[in-house]
Order: structure tokens, then C-alpha cells, then sequence
DNA sequence: CCTGTTTGCCTAAAAGCTTTAGGCAAATGC
DNA sequence: GCATTTGCCTAAAGCTTTTAGGCAAACAGG
């Protein structure tokens, strides 16, 4: 019996290529057997189980695309650092569905607290450096820059904004001025 | 052999509820039979597949969504409609988080244009009603609005703001008064 | 009524995914 | 070279999905 050389980086790597096939809700411990011409009981050897696989996944596209936008925006700053920072969600949405989607999976908190999100937190509130923002008001702008991301990337990725004017690729290029400006003049007051 | 009286409507009823309770993906055929105390099989007059059942809930999450936002937008208008309506998409994810996330799945395209989703846009752009902004501006900002929903609903479901200060009620409120500020004050151009 | 048709839920069965237990052979280390 | 570890295998049980075909309850019309 020839050994493969399965391995839990390989099995997670291929469950992220398997991801952006075919989605990762169908992400299955069989198929990726089938891909490693293997036995299903024996990827049990390198994963707990099925949650614990894509938990894997959804760690490594987090790990993945933090390492891009750390990329993006190194030697940038302000709106540049911005606009670079928020294209890495979306090209990443359209380069790499899969990951994507197992980025947004419900982590437990624990797993939550020790993965890359913590970076992107991180890295976001960087961003936030070139504009003038004091506590608490980064944190509410780190919360609603990643709920834009979030949300943008998903809805666009539903097709939620094909098929109508004007095109996606404008009311993203005109988003990301609107949250320049409303970072540049952040409301500290409510106007009633 | 008694009949229990099932339809297509109370299935799906049932599986919004079931939903709420186990989350979504946990949505089964099984298990929705055998809260009905009736065979797998019998469910299958009444419902396609399992991926027919859970577009039916999702449908059912979108139409009930929108009755609620409108109910909330009514006789309001400005920041007051704004809020109200943001706060029904919060609410819901909160009270009925499975139903929430049923809102959330992709759904194709001709199911989509079908849906209460297109009420959803109707919706968002009667609120920008009260603010002046021309096209394509008010689809941009459509958009904008519909991606904050969203994505923070969703990562605040997920956690994503919990057990860190400030707390996610004070940044829900920010978001809102910055929402507000930038739809008064949209950037007409870039500024460089 | 009561008889014929429709309809609802059933049994049966096949196929696929998950997961555990135990075994043999390849790799590794001394 | 031999002992131990490790990797992949077979076997098997349990669960979900889905289709096919059957019987009896509900219902309609005479």
C-alpha cells in the first residue's frame, strides 16, 4: 500500500482549492478523499472531523488573506492605504469564492480570538492612522470599514448588484470615496 | 394511519422555527419529519428537495423581513426612517437568527428578482428620499446601506464585537449618526 | 349513503457522507 | 537488521437524501 503522504497543510490546502470549486458549504470529507485517491477513514488520521476540516479551511484563508492585505498596504497611507486594503476583500471575493466564504464562517470564540482576524482588526485600525480619529471613535470605524467589506463583498458574490446600472465596479469605487470622506470628517455629535 | 395535515406552509413555518433554534445549515428534512412525527419520505409531496425546502425558508425570512422594515419605515422619514429601518435588520438577526442567516443564502438570480428582496431596495431608496441625492448616487448608496446591514448583522452574529469595549450598542448607534452625515453630505467627486 | 377518485402518508430500498475500531505494511530510528 | 511508530486500509454502523410504489383517508357526485 503506497503512502500519499497526506498531511493536515495538504489536506487543508486542498480543501481550499476544493472550496473555491465548488463552493465550501460542499466541501466534503469524501470528496477530498476521492482527490487524494485515498480512503475516506483515512483523512480521520490528519483532521478530528468534517467541522474540524473546515474550521482548517476557514483559518488558512483568514492566515491568507490577511497576508494580502498586509501586502497591499505596506508603504501606503490614507486613502491609498484605504483603497488598496479594501480591494484585497473583494479580489480575493473574485479570485477565491471559496476561501472567502470559509472566511466568513462562524468561528467559537476561542478559535476566533487565536486566528488572523485578530491581524485584520489589527491592520484596519492601521488604516485608520491616517485619519483623525481618537477612542472610541476608531473602533466604531474599524467596526463599520469591516461590515462594509463583509457585507459588500458577500452581497456582490450573491449577485445582489449584477445585471443593473450602474455597475458594481463604480458604486464600489464610490464607496470607497464616501468612507474616505466620512472618515475625514467623522460626526462627533449627532445632528438631530 | 391519521393524517397530520401537512402542506408546504407549515413546513416551512416549521423550518424557519427550526432554524432559529439549530442554526440554518442545520436545517434537515429528517429532522423537520420527525418534529411533524411523520416519515422522511411523506415530506417529499410537499416540498422538492432539500435545497427546495430551505430556499422556501430563506423566501419566507426575506417576505417577513420586509413586512417588519416596512411597518418600520412608515409614516417616518430621514435619520428617523434610517434608524428604524436599520434597527429591523439588527432585531431580526437577534430574535430570529436563523431565519436571518436563511436571508443571507445565494440565491440564483431568478429566484432573486422573484423575491421580497427586491422590496428590500424599494425600501432603501424611499429612505433616501430623505437626502439629496441624484443617481446613480442613490443606488450607490443603496447599496452602500444594504452592505452595512449585512455585513455588520452578520459579524456581530458571528461575535465579531462582543466581549470588547466599546460595546456593540454604542457602535451600532455611531454607525448610524455617521450613516446619516454621510448621506447628507454625499462626495459628489473624489477629493484627491 | 356509497362509490370512485384524489391525495396523504406509509414501507422499502438505494446511494452517499460521517465516524469509529482494528489491522497490516511502510517508514523510521537505534 | 530489528522494533516501533505511523499511515493507509477494511469493515461496519448510523444518519440524511431521494425515488418508487402501495394503502387508506378524505372528498365529490350521484
Amino acid at each position: 500500500m503506497a503512502r500519499v503522504g497526506l498531511t493536515t497543510e495538504r489536506l487543508v490546502r486542498a480543501g481550499a482549492e476544493l472550496a473555491d470549486e465548488v463552493g465550501f458549504e460542499q466541501v466534503t470529507v469524501s470528496e477530498l478523499a476521492r482527490r487524494f485517491d485515498v480512503k475516506v477513514a483515512s483523512l480521520y488520521s490528519h483532521v478530528k472531523n468534517s467541522q474540524d476540516l473546515k474550521t482548517r479551511i476557514a483559518l488558512f484563508a483568514l492566515e491568507e488573506l490577511a497576508d494580502r492585505a498586509a501586502d497591499a498596504v505596506a508603504g501606503r497611507a490614507g486613502k491609498d492605504a484605504l483603497v488598496a486594503f479594501a480591494n484585497v476583500y473583494r479580489d480575493y471575493e473574485r479570485d477565491r469564492p471559496g476561501r472567502a466564504a470559509a472566511a466568513r464562517m462562524r468561528l467559537d470564540p476561542e478559535t476566533a480570538a487565536a486566528s488572523a482576524g485578530v491581524r485584520h482588526a489589527q491592520m484596519t485600525r492601521a488604516i485608520l492612522r491616517g485619519y483623525d480619529l481618537t477612542e472610541p471613535d476608531a473602533t466604531h470605524a474599524v467596526r463599520l470599514l469591516g461590515s462594509v467589506f463583509h457585507g459588500y463583498s458577500s452581497l456582490e458574490a450573491a449577485g445582489g448588484f449584477s445585471h443593473s446600472a450602474p455597475d458594481s465596479e463604480e458604486t464600489w469605487t464610490r464607496i470607497l470615496d464616501a468612507l474616505d470622506a466620512l472618515l475625514r470628517n467623522w460626526p462627533t455629535e449627532p445632528t438631530p
